[in-house]
DNA sequence: AACTTAATTTAGAAGCTTCTAAATTAAGAC
DNA sequence: GTCTTAATTTAGAAGCTTCTAAATTAAGTT
């Protein structure tokens, strides 16, 4: 795979969240898909991307395929999937401490 | 922005190169375009990208612009150009060793 | 003022991505 | 074997990205 071609595949919302679903559980294709608001299939066809980018291991069990996050083959993108988490995770803290200090402030 | 927007920036081959080549020195528009084998129209549209996402600086002298990589606007990202980089030349270098063994076999 | 050099902006073409809907596959239950 | 559940595959629509060509801007030169 070349250099930007891995990163295409990570600069996709959608991806990035079934990256962060599939973190440290595995997840049935349904289970992944139930967090979004598009079709089966959408969501499907994303897997197949993670899938072939190495990014996601499949296990078949039954009539269901459960999926996790490979850490290992992320490689140094592991460090991108995480950094993007905790910006999340930031972004929401800062909105509730915005809010925190506009009630504050009309107090 | 937005976490997978700013990757989005990084994740085309052409935008990556802009950062590595104006990475630790000062280059016009035109001397980044004659790097690429596209008009300078479609460059000048790549660098108002990496610039409206604040990962270059502009600087105008005289008739020409400047530009030079913002490493500290790349933020968690910096780590990944750079890496992206590396794993180019590794590539290189990978390249060198197989040949080199291929040599060593038929010698 | 007219010309040159450097670069951007705009409009539209071409191609890639993502999505939906429908058909298909495949395992397990009845 | 048929039905249900879980998921994928395929075909095509809609939208986003990237590119070129032409027009424009803006500084410096003659």
């Amino acid at each position: 795979m070349e250099a930007s071609e891995a990163l295409q595949v990570i600069a996709s919302p959608r991806r990035l969240k079934i990256l962060e679903l599939a973190w440290d559980r595995e997840l049935s294709a349904g289970e992944i898909a139930r967090n979004f608001d598009v079709t089966w299939s959408a969501i499907s066809q994303h897997i197949t991307v993670l899938k072939s980018a190495g990014f996601l291991v499949e296990r078949r069990e039954g009539t269901s395929r459960l999926y996790r996050t490979d850490k290992e083959g992320l490689g140094p993108l592991r460090d991108v999937v995480e950094a993007q988490w905790r910006a999340g995770l930031m972004q929401v803290k800062s909105l509730a401490e915005q809010e925190h200090a506009r009630g504050k402030e009309t107090r």
